[in-house]
DNA sequence: GCGTCGTATTCGCTTATGCGAATATGATTC
DNA sequence: GAATCATATTCGCATAAGCGAATACGACGC
């Protein structure tokens, strides 16, 4: 990445990774805390917070505060064919049995009656009307 | 890259580079002879030679080798969602005017009369009948 | 065989990327 | 204001990527 002109080599930068790839498909079309991206993933969240600032940079996220919590919606890149690929991409993603799996836990974390300890008070991911 | 398992992330890693862009574009349906890439793109042979390297690695692109000649073409990879989003890219990059440019100069250059000196002897680019 | 041509690889080097650990920031609660 | 919670950033290090220069390889021509 590091360069500030808007090319497809950095959106593709910042989907060469794998941990930024199953971050792209939590989000998916809601918008999720931190919180849960590090819960579902089993990541140190500097790791998280990390990733997710590299996709920031590349400008498929986009961040809003709320409170204590941040929350992170996918948005579509500047650039038309950027966007193109990105909406290819999710598609991917969201066929992609690895990737089901993380979303079927998000499913069952957040949907639980009772959250994990350590969620108690988050608040949870919201679909995003389309 | 390094892995030898197949992912998406190999995939954007082959894409996330200026130079192996627009081989993979210059290369388009046709079959293409490395020394029109190395004058077309105006680059140094071994750096040429290094991204196509790369490029096979990724497995979108293979080689053939004519005499001293290699000629490359573009492969789908062997993921059925990388192939979708390397066609994308495909049509991208196709109407992207940066790397039109390199294919209209690839057109004049080896569709002229008299090639320049260094390709005097080379075998010219070929589409490929889809 | 020897030289040459087209291409590929290796060798140092520099820069970029990813990581864990520690620390900083910003908002909330008391 | 102090403590705490959620998140972001910095630091030091290890590994990877990209480059030019030099060299190696493989096929051809003599």
């Amino acid at each position: 990445m590091a360069k500030n002109k808007y090319n497809l080599e950095n959106l593709f930068s910042a989907l060469a990774d794998r941990t930024r790839l199953r971050l792209i498909n939590l989000i998916g079309d809601s918008e999720v805390c931190v919180c849960f991206l590090v819960e579902i993933l089993k990541t140190s969240q500097p790791k998280i917070s990390r990733h997710l600032a590299y996709l920031r940079r590349a400008r498929v996220v986009t961040a809003r505060r709320e409170g204590k919590w941040m929350h992170y919606r996918l948005t579509e890149p500047p650039d038309e064919h950027a966007a193109r690929i990105f909406r290819e991409v999710r598609t991917s993603l969201s066929e992609h049995p690895e990737f089901e799996r993380d979303r079927e836990k998000l499913e069952r974390v957040c949907c639980a009656t009772q959250l994990p300890i350590q969620l108690r008070r988050a608040p949870r991911p919201v679909g995003i009307a389309a």
